[in-house]
DNA sequence: ACTGTGTTTGGAAACGTTTCCACTATTGGG
DNA sequence: CCCAATAGTGGAAACGTTTCCAAACACAGT
């Protein structure tokens, strides 16, 4: 029982050539009942299975993918990555699955070795769509591959959630609710392009609603705790009554330290998140966030791989809208319509509102379905 | 630019044997400066780079491990893979990762594919470990592996919580608490060995603790609404004061509907969890929980597998008291001490406490740190 | 000039497959 | 009874590496 049988193995076991055996495992050429049977008499005695190494030599294909990513920890990745990796299953690959921590010499090396290891796709996430080496790489050797969450540059598919056009549907829903001040919290904004297009989407969109220019926090650790983040900055900008949080974790991260700051969400300061992730409807009060369907993202760009394989039609990326909707939650609240700011909007308007919104209508029903 | 370049291109463009090439990319043997900067220059032309593919066939080294998990939409298991994964590509390996969905079937095919593949190791959480088809195969193959969350049979390392006994240390902490009568809520009980051996501990150390015998509440669907699932298992078990969710997730939607049922928590119900899931601590109130340390528990389980490789000494598995710990949380009160149930705690008792308990003591500042 | 030592070098085998092709039986029809 | 198809079979080449080994070469000491 020392190394594993090999197809030489079972020829001689079976008492034919190993071009028989191939034929009879792969049913791809004749041969009679009588050596068929001895054949898989064989294979049973010796425990026989095909190594793919030898096969993927021949044939170069490996029905292995890569994926790259920042982090699984976070949800949006992980089922995004789950949903891929069904696609693939189900298809006959499996999933090389390498999470970068947003390092971009990570995921250049890291590609590399996908490419090496002669991989029959690559789904991925980079830091920087304009500049990613990896990228290059990957484009240079034509291996079909498909960006996931990034926008791509020029007519290049790419399954994104739409991250401009979401962010600037969150400052809508702040006009709409006659919020005027925002704030927008971003974790990492220098390593993700995400971040950054939501930015860019939720300030023009608020230009546009004649809102003030909405005012950046930007954090950089990620531990819970944001209380003194967010004391300096409600104490600089105290006419803030909305906070765009770029992602849900800093949202329920928000509210928690509003909390402890003993100002109360959504009647002193409203907050929405980004993401839609699942804890969002269990908490009190549930999160008014941007839902996404990453898991769709995944799989949708499995897909896009899976057809420039196969020379098949790609799958279309659905319609902006398809890609995400706007979740109501108890942490957004109207305002009292007051009357309008000043139609700047372009430079940061001298907060003249001292005092934080107060309105006291007490409406927690919102998120009582 | 048709097919990517090989050793022999490299060798032809240099005017050398491939043998040579390989000697001077690997550095693993002589060669002179000339001819070693003629190489270079060649690979440098041509793109060269190694196909693993041919150098497994000829090592029979894949530098790549298997990894099986249920899910990794479940934060614990995102965890602990992503710890996995960095702890493998740290060491140069790359991870094959399949998720499960708890199904043993294809927990099977995919530990066939992946051997077929010829993966340095694998680490796995199997569906059940006592009996699992894949394990067998493993096994019967001496491959380098580690079992993960699953409790090893007899002397196998296993990189798991400690269930068993994380599970009594909830029985402890509701005791102390002077909680007697409690429910068990679980989700895929019966795909889930973790959760059975959570409920073992948690009734026999119930009974250890004199309290009655916990009631089982098994939820099949994943769906976010309990309140039915609540209001029926509270109605037919008025005395309950506290429950045991067997995860975090499952708790957060309990506290949820227990809301909707206009039951307070911790007032009227006590609601502790298990895994330690990042937003139970962002929540209000925060969840009680017994936090575990999945990365680390993912980390260990591969540096298992890569010292059975190398044939290095394997790690210790932490003892149990470092791989979980009780997180208090808001979720939990106390109860006015009270006399001592008669103290049978085998059989059902019948509840003789026909309202629940309706301790006012309004102590939200448990978790205000 | 010749031997001996040591350094470079490249041919060839091996790893486990698939597939082409040539070869041998078997059959059916004349 | 012979010939031509045809079904069944196995040898060998190819895929891209590494490594063993023998050959070639350089050079110093006699």
């Amino acid at each position: 029982m020392g190394q594993p049988a090999t197809i030489k193995d079972v020829a001689l076991h079976a008492g034919c050539g190993v071009a028989t055996v191939s034929r009879v495992l792969n049913q791809s050429g004749p041969a009679s009942a009588i050596i068929r049977e001895r054949v898989l008499a064989a294979v049973d005695e010796l425990d026989f299975q095909f190594s793919e190494v030898g096969r993927s030599l021949q044939s170069s294909v490996t029905r292995t993918i890569g994926c790259v990513v920042p982090s699984i920890e976070n949800p949006v990745y992980a089922n995004a990555v789950q949903g891929a990796q069904e696609v693939f299953l189900n298809a006959g690959y499996q999933m090389l699955l390498v999470c970068t921590n947003y390092n971009p010499e990570i995921e250049t090396r890291a590609i590399r070795t996908l490419i090496a290891k002669q991989v029959d796709g690559i789904l991925l996430t980079v830091a920087d769509a304009q500049n990613s080496e990896g990228l290059n790489l990957i484009r240079s050797r034509q291996l079909p591959h498909s960006l996931l969450f990034n926008e791509a540059p020029a007519g290049q598919v790419s399954w994104s959630v739409g991250d401009h056009a979401a962010a600037a549907m969150v400052a809508d829903v702040f006009a709409e609710n006659n919020h005027t001040h925002t704030g927008f919290l971003a974790l990492n904004f220098l390593n993700s392009d995400r971040a950054r297009q939501r930015y860019e989407g939720f300030v023009e969109r608020c230009a546009q609603n004649e809102m003030a220019r909405p005012v950046l926090l930007e954090v950089d650790d990620d531990g819970l705790d944001l209380t003194a983040h967010l004391k300096d900055f409600l104490d600089d900008h105290p006419s803030l009554t909305g906070i765009f949080a770029s992602n849900d974790f800093l949202a329920l991260a928000s509210i928690r330290s509003a909390r402890k700051l003993s100002i109360e969400v959504p009647q002193d300061l409203s907050i929405v998140g980004f993401d839609g992730i699942k804890v969002g409807q269990l908490v009190e009060p549930s999160l008014a966030t941007i839902e996404t369907v990453p898991q769709a993202l995944g799989a949708g760009a499995s897909q896009t791989i899976l057809s420039i394989i196969n020379g098949s039609a790609p799958p279309e990326v659905p319609l902006e809208e398809k890609r995400f909707s706007f979740r109501a939650g108890g942490s957004l609240m109207p305002l009292a319509a007051e009357s309008e700011d000043d139609g700047k909007g372009t430079a940061f308007p001298p907060s003249n509102d001292p005092t934080h919104q107060k309105a006291k209508s007490n409406r927690r029903d919102q998120d009582e379905i």
